[in-house]
RNA sequence: GGUCGGUUCGUCUAGUCAGGUCAGGACGCCAGGUUUUCAUCCUGGUAACACGGGUUCGAAUCCCGUACCGACUACCA
């Protein structure tokens, strides 16, 4: 039994991609690359009130923008298309057809108002009304009424939905990858919609025929579908096909409190929870996106793949590459992970560190340019490489590095406070003539020249490094001082001198 | 309410299937060190087996119960 893999994601274009179903997406590729299966985009858009424009162009962007990839799906097509289940309509009827034939089905003339009617009014004896076993032989059902009226409905056009027929008690038995064996009584269980009176199916029935034909190896999703995999292995048996193997994957959580991620927890605890930024087409209103708030697409994907799963060693920073390879289903846990943003933008900083100082400087050209800055790109990767590992974010690195661009506008109070000693002034116009002569004007040997200086003349290296680090960049902070001198240059670096001199005068 | 699932440091987790290292790592936090500054970095520290029974020489690990948490309970997915 050497059954090739053959996993899928199958959002609904409702609005913008959670977070955690990018993960289910990401466990899917993963176990794929792992494997050498195929995986499939699927849009289950069987809800047509539901339908959000721009949402599936809005979930095939963020996969692009992950580096998640689809070898079928409806964006790349393949051989078990198409692949957007508004577009298989056609197809669903003659299985619901066919489980109506066998029995396993039956049509249900109920309408929606009358089994709402019939929930309030259960709910007001306590009691919660269940379309099942029980019930259904109370109801206006193919099961109850003759059959030449349900004919004769049938022809007449009256709406209708074909219902599942969920035996009355018989043991399921499930066996879940994550979860081992569950069982279920279908005692539990009602006789859920399949096809609804629009003309379409619903998820479960939609669900269970594609992936059938799709030849679906592996349905690994989230762990709020648990409730229906007996419905779903009840429906694989009852039209007589193999099932896959289930895998429900643990919840993604909110930081604090309980309850699973939702995008409240993000505005009100200023982190995104979708992969993109999204507008919402009918209200107009903005969410953010780890994208535009600065995340790396690895550092984002490498956090989420840590959250529910381990690869075993201590590994922690991982290139999707080597996370396929040591990806497994048999570590994932089973209990839910709660998301945690400091340890988020600590993997954004890994990868800052890691990125070559040419990638990091196309990021923050841009930056640059905004400011009305022109700059060299030459200039900039030096500088970036000396301030990367100081900045969590590209967006950061202007904090880190303004002064390499831009002489200090101010000095920093504190600093001159500490720092700005009546000699200060004497020994920075000493240290000016010293570095007019200086030849070269290199990081090293500006650091020989103003070292054996200080040594000479015996003055305090604390005192004078940090005055005329106050000098240069306006206050305490910066990379290795000789390093910048020698970016920003000899002109550059005694004119700083001389404003500073005239700025901050001789203290008495 | 019912059904199902879950429970190791504050957080992510290793260890559980094949009982036996002071329960390991990472984030965070705290302290120290390096440094001309700040940050990075390095070193160290902090801190957990939900609870109660049982089985056993020995239980985080096996069994039972309890508690707590969550998901689901639509002609939504």
């Amino acid at each position: 039994m050497n059954q090739d893999i053959r996993v899928r994601f199958a959002p609904s274009p409702t609005g913008p991609l959670h977070m955690g179903g990018v993960r289910t997406a990401l466990y899917n590729y993963l176990l794929a690359r792992k494997k050498g299966g195929k995986f499939i985009l699927r849009i289950e858009d069987t809800d047509q009130n539901r339908f959000v424009p721009g949402a599936e162009e809005y979930i095939l962007e963020s996969f692009r923008w992950c580096g998640i990839e689809f070898d079928e799906g409806v964006h790349v097509g393949g051989p078990f298309g198409p692949y957007r289940q508004s577009e298989r309509k056609e197809l669903y009827k003659q299985y619901a057809d066919q489980l109506i034939q066998s029995g396993h089905a039956y049509y249900a003339f109920d309408t929606a108002d009358e089994l709402d009617e019939l929930r309030k009014h259960y709910e007001s004896e306590k009691k919660t009304f269940t379309y099942n076993a029980e019930s259904r032989g109370q109801l206006k059902n193919s099961l109850v009424i003759s059959e030449d009226e349900v004919k004769t409905w049938l022809d007449t056009g009256k709406p209708y939905v074909i219902r599942f027929k969920m035996p009355a008690s018989e043991e399921v038995n499930m066996q879940d990858l994550i979860r081992g064996e569950v069982v279920v009584n279908t005692r539990a269980l009602d006789d859920k919609i399949l096809f609804k009176s629009d003309g379409m199916p619903t998820y479960h029935l939609a669900n269970v025929v594609d992936d059938h034909l799709m030849e679906i190896s592996h349905v690994i999703r989230g762990e709020e579908w648990l409730p229906s995999m007996p419905l779903h292995i009840m429906l694989y048996r009852a039209f007589g096909w193999n099932e896959p193997a289930f895998a429900h994957l643990p919840l993604l959580l909110k930081p604090d409190g309980k309850g699973k991620l939702s995008k409240r927890d993000g505005d009100r605890l200023g982190f995104p929870v979708f992969p993109l930024e999204w507008t919402d087409p009918q209200t107009g209103e903005t969410t953010r996106g780890y994208r535009e708030d600065g995340y790396f697409p690895e550092a984002f994907v490498n956090m989420l793949a840590l959250l529910g799963w381990n690869p075993g060693d201590e590994r922690e920073v991982f290139e999707m590459e080597s996370m396929a390879e040591a990806f497994s289903l048999e570590r994932v846990g089973k209990s839910g992970a709660r998301f945690d943003p400091d340890k988020a933008r600590w993997f954004n900083h890994q990868y800052m560190v890691l990125k070559a100082n040419e990638e990091l400087t196309r990021a923050f050209m841009p930056v640059l340019q905004q400011k009305g800055l022109m700059v060299d790109s030459e200039y900039v990767q030096q500088v970036v490489g000396l301030v990367k590992e100081r900045a969590d974010f590209v967006h950061e690195l202007w904090d880190q590095s303004s002064f390499f661009f831009v002489a200090p506008d101010g000095y920093d109070e504190k600093a001159v406070k500490k720092r700005w000693k009546p000699d200060s002034y004497d020994q920075m116009m000493e240290l000016k003539e010293l570095l007019v002569k200086t030849e070269p004007f290199t990081a090293g040997h500006t650091e020989e020249m103003v070292k054996q200086w200080i040594e000479e003349k015996e003055y305090g290296m604390g005192a004078v490094m940090n005055a005329f680090r106050l000098l240069i960049v306006g206050a305490l902070q910066g990379p290795h001082l000789f390093d910048i001198i020698a970016l920003i240059g000899q002109e550059e670096t005694l004119m700083r001198i001389q404003t500073g001199l005239h700025e901050l005068g001789r203290k008495e």
